[in-house]
RNA sequence: GGAGAGGUGGCCGAGUGGACGAAGGCACUCGACUGGAAAUCGAGUGAGGGGCUUAAAGGCUCCUCCGUGGGUUCGAAUCCCACCCUCUCCGCCA
């Protein structure tokens, strides 16, 4: 969500960034008409308020000094009241449309966030590892997987649908060492706080974290009118709802393991086989509460912190810079983390790291404090995965698959599974 | 799920129809006292929004906010209804 007063004073901005997004600008005209509506009731209902406190007074007054409420000031008031009444009807209609386009209008994309509309244009920013040299024709992880019985998808669907995971034996194992994996790292070496937070949300923590109302489509819902997080972004958002924080505790960082439910209407036939593309999977998200004018250089940070989990695993990868086509939603600016799977022969996404400035602190009203005395502020939000496990997983059985078979277990991994140096182990 | 109690400012807590954005306390800021501090005394201290004004900082003024949403009333923190949440007890359960 955006300053409204931005907007008013400055809609080339809003409309240009829109146009660099790919979208529509007229929204932001829509914006405008429906502002002007919304501040002149404003006036009209507080005008009319003024006056009906007053009476108020007098009337008070002269309860107080025992003397006769004259009939016509009540009749008066009577009227005076229904009128305020059906205005203020009239005005809560323009309010919610008018907050429902600020809802849907997305963060600016940041000056060094490139142009351009699809993902092809993203540009790459570093790389990081040797792409490994097979003496075989290396096996994408699904081929894999299936004859090491690390995972099982047609058992998944049978027990819930298409597109659902099953691991077991060294695979389900895998799965737990990688959460552990990551988690150790992160809060020991990186130190954020870790949390562990409910899978299920309500409206409003969707509302703040920017899943809702646009993105309805693509969370899963409860008859009790849950939803199911398709993020752990989501709660570590809500965490400091309507707080306000003091500034030395600035920045606050949080990581999380969940896991994470998305119902993605709209990926008909892309990547359907394999952990790359699932409607749950594991994640160990990465949450930052900054100030304004430091959340640029925490982003930096961040995805070196969701970096470091590859190259402990020794899985090559290459971090883009997101163009604003590609952007999401909430945010200004989006480092990708693309980790190479040799099997599939491609960079593909494992992280995704994004400053989401004070978009989501404004629909959440998070602020903090510099001084005692200071005026509150929004505090800047940054998320990132510190990975996605599924995928980190594929990458890793692909990087590491070997002539007879079987994979070895990076050395950074090994404390995490019984010390094992290949899966399934010689001795079986 | 059932019964009961409760939700008021940064925190605690009073307030059962009009003088209440709200007593009192704590915390915090400034000042006095002190060699310095503690204690004590004095002053101040919520958030959001609209309008006017200013180059700006700021100033003036009004409106809203006592869990949320409705209702009654000329007028609601206070009365009524619904919902949400917290606590205690019971039930159920990993």
């Amino acid at each position: 969500m955006h300053d409204p007063r931005l907007i008013r004073e400055q809609p080339q901005v809003f409309k240009s960034a829109l146009e660099k997004r790919g979208m529509d600008p007229s929204i932001i005209d829509e914006f405008l008409l429906v502002d002007a509506k919304r501040r002149e009731l404003i006036q009209e209902t507080q005008a009319l308020r003024e006056k009906q406190n007053r009476t108020s007074d007098e009337i008070s007054a002269l309860k107080r000094a025992k003397k006769e409420v004259p009939k016509e000031i009540i009749e008066e008031m009577r009227q005076l009241s229904a009128d305020l009444k059906n205005k203020l009807a009239l005005q809560r209609e323009i309010e919610d449309k008018w907050k429902e386009i600020l809802l849907s209008i997305p963060n600016l994309p940041h000056e060094s966030v490139p142009a351009g509309l699809t993902e092809d244009e993203n540009q790459e920013v570093r790389r990081w590892g040797e792409l490994p040299v097979f003496p075989f024709q290396p096996k994408p992880h699904w081929e894999i997987g299936n004859q090491l019985k690390l995972f099982d998808l047609e058992t998944a669907a049978e027990i819930a649908g298409s597109r659902f995971p099953l691991f077991q034996g060294w695979g389900a194992k895998l799965v737990r060492a990688l959460i552990n994996f990551m988690l150790d790292l992160h809060t020991k070496e990186h130190n954020y706080i870790e949390i562990l937070p409910p899978l299920l949300a309500n409206e409003t923590s969707c509302l703040t974290s920017a899943h809702l109302p646009k993105f309805a489509d693509d969370l899963f819902t409860t008859k009790e009118g849950f939803y199911l997080i398709p993020t752990a972004e989501l709660p570590l958002a809500n965490l400091h709802r309507d707080e306000i924080l003091p500034a030395e505790v600035l920045p606050l960082k949080y990581v999380a393991y969940t896991p994470c439910f998305r119902e993605e209407a709209g990926s008909w036939g892309k990547e359907t086989r394999g952990l790359i593309r699932q409607h749950q999977f594991d994640k160990v998200e990465l949450f930052k509460y900054t100030t304004p004018e430091t959340s640029y250089d925490e982003l930096e940070k961040l995805v070196q912190d969701a970096e470091e989990v590859l190259k402990r695993l020794g899985i090559p990868y290459r971090v883009v810079n997101v163009c604003a086509g590609d952007l999401g939603f909430s945010a200004s600016k989006k480092y990708d983390i693309e980790a190479w799977f040799p099997g599939m022969g491609k960079f593909i996404e494992v992280s995704s790291c994004s400053n989401c400035t004070d978009f989501q602190a404004r629909r959440g009203n998070i602020r903090f404090r510099e001084h005692p005395e200071a005026s509150p502020r929004f505090v800047h939000t940054l998320n990132g995965s510190g990975l996605a496990i599924g995928r980190t997983l594929a990458a890793l059985i692909e990087n590491y698959q070997e002539e007879d078979g079987r994979i070895r277990v990076p050395e950074a991994l090994r404390p995490y599974i019984n010390g094992v140096a290949h899966i399934p182990p010689k001795d079986g």
